[in-house]
DNA sequence: CCTCCCGCTGAGAGCGCTCCCCGATCACCG
DNA sequence: CGGTGATCGGGGAGCGCTCTCAGCGGGAGG
């Protein structure tokens, strides 16, 4: 009845104008189908009321939320740290933002959330899903896809050839092979023979992957010249005085990150190599905090995390339009990036190789 | 009336479990009244149908969403790419977690953002703000707290004294002030006795207070021994740099935070002045990645940046609870962090000097 | 000039949930 | 053993919105 205390709803603003509630909700949302003068008469109504759209009220009946879950499932904190999500929320943020929806955090602390996560997927409060897990053997994904949310994954899920049951898998991920592939390249361009791998940790797709763009160059790579890291500047020093011990010839390293590449370098530092006159070393990520300021700064292998984001939401979102309100219009298939109008296929994104000082 | 298709409501399982609507929502929202062996049919009957509360449905009678926007406002995407954010966002994000509500970010891209967000919270999209903005002319915390809608800052707004308005700001910060000076008072402690500031964007409240607390210390201190950096490696190079020309016999730095203070690390290396013999360098934020990789170690001042998260959700939550739904039930009463019953206040948490190599 | 049709507007029925209020129930006391 | 108070459960009224559908009016065709 008083509509002065609280927010004004439809009922008001359509009392304001004249007109009928039905006629302000079709004004409010794009305003199709209803006459000029009208659309005016409502619309200054609801600028003088201020009247903002009760998002619960809609949601309720359009079932829709205009509303994306993101989740990061990174137990270490380290690693969600590093700016890398940062970026990636970015981009995502922006997309969403053009498409007025919002961005639901969600981040896991351990697998013991793994459930909340699921019931809030299944429990129907957001549109869609994005999710980060970069393990392996991580269970969220498949758990999640179960829940039967629309799903875009960035980086390829571990188990992802293409279909989980029937629902095909779409993820955002960058041409880490590629990029790994012109690393090398670029090592053996500069002449050098021997040349070493820090892989990250291998049960993440991203490390596999750049070890198999090392291995496809370094078709019978020396065994001993691969030595795990873990994508940590601690684990690159470990690496790299590995490395060393185990083949002191050693005339370049191919660090499978800019982080782990920085303590390769300080290892090589410490060690009198002079870099890279003895030992030119190539990054991965061309993190800029991290591959301009090290010292030399780092050649490595460029990916547009900001772009991953943006391209993960612009999937989802199309997806979504897909399935939209109406009948599911299936089967066209178009392949540029992010498809038009077909479902939405994964993407990879390519990498460029940044030189710097290091190699 | 068929409950096959679509998510169980309350009345499928009011009907499976023998009861009424409103006794499985007395259930389901605590089971507060009701006996026990029907809490436990109807347990059973959610478990059964897997139901989840229709969150829109309940909102919008309840008026509360369960849901908390985080605002950062950072322009400069380099600042929002380091730790700092992210780490906020966890101790913010588990601090929510622990009371059902969800995070919805809010990222801004400019000021041509800013009517937006503030659309966004006046719309009562959800119960509270979290809201970062770290520069003194900005406009977005007024808006903010224009909105109405419960807030609490992440450091220290540029106008906050205590008051806006007539609503108390509530901010959490670090104490900044008092970091630099044990940070300073340290390098006095080594006996040094030209010692140099490099200081954030002084557009920053954390800028500010740190510089002020060098000053408490240096009360007299050569003007030009301090210089104004902006928080990068790149400013801080320049701003070291500055002083060297400014004054060749400086015996120690004190630089606003980690990043500047590495990239002075790396001036003084280039201009072959050891550390810390010829100049002691300590820094500010202890960001790990930073701060312990640098050559050599970084002594700095460390605040317990996820603490600051954790606190600033506690806040708002309690502040919510204070004014919820119903008559106000001042239950818990603790006398810990962050206030007592009463209207919570802000809090500014101490900082720890980390004695590394380079001071 | 009348009729048909099309396009715009308004009335009304819920979406799923909470919460108020009243009637039913049960323990217990007189 | 009946009365009384306290407590528990159920019915119903919306929360604010969208959307269907009917109605109304005006323009064009007959």
């Amino acid at each position: 009845m008083t509509e002065t205390a609280s927010r004004p709803t439809l009922e008001a603003v359509a009392a304001r104008a004249g007109v009928s509630r039905a006629t302000v909700s079709r004004v409010v949302n794009g305003g199709e189908g209803v006459r000029e003068p009208l659309v005016e008469r409502v619309r200054r109504a609801v600028e003088e009321l201020g009247y903002v759209p009760n998002q619960a009220a809609r949601s309720l009946v359009t079932r829709r939320h205009d509303a994306v879950a993101v989740v990061i499932a990174e137990p270490e904190t380290k690693v969600f740290a590093d700016p890398f999500f940062a970026l990636q929320l970015r981009g995502i943020s922006k997309e969403l933002t053009a498409h007025d929806s919002q961005l639901v955090l969600l981040l896991t602390e351990g697998r013991e959330d793994y459930a909340r996560v699921g019931r809030y997927l299944a429990g129907g409060h957001v549109d869609g899903a994005l999710v980060f897990s970069l393990h392996l053997e991580d269970p969220l994904p498949g758990l999640i896809q179960g829940a039967g949310v629309p799903t875009v994954f960035g980086g390829r899920p571990g188990w992802a050839d293409g279909t989980r049951g029937d629902t095909p898998t779409v993820y955002v991920d960058s041409d880490n092979r590629g990029g790994a592939r012109d690393a090398v390249r670029h090592l053996v361009g500069l002449g050098r023979t021997r040349i070493g791998h820090i892989t990250g940790p291998l049960d993440q797709t991203s490390a596999v992957d750049r070890l198999d763009g090392f291995r496809d160059v370094m078709v019978d790579a020396d065994p001993r010249l691969i030595v795990e890291g873990d994508f940590t500047p601690a684990g690159g020093e470990r690496a790299m005085r590995e490395l060393l011990d185990r083949c002191p010839e050693l005339d370049a390293v191919f660090a499978a990150n800019d982080v782990s590449a920085a303590g390769a370098l300080r290892v090589l530092r410490e060690r009198g190599r002079r870099v890279p006159e003895d030992v030119a070393v190539v990054g991965f990520d061309d993190m800029l905090p991290v591959a301009e300021q090290s010292d030399p700064s780092l050649t490595t292998v460029r990916q547009d995390i900001e772009e991953m984001g943006r391209l993960m939401a612009r999937l989802l979102l199309r997806g979504l339009e897909r399935r939209g309100p109406g009948g599911d219009r299936d089967r066209d298939r178009e392949h540029e990036r992010g498809g038009v109008g077909g479902a939405p296929s994964s993407v990879v994104l390519p990498t460029t190789l940044v030189r710097r000082a290091s190699a």
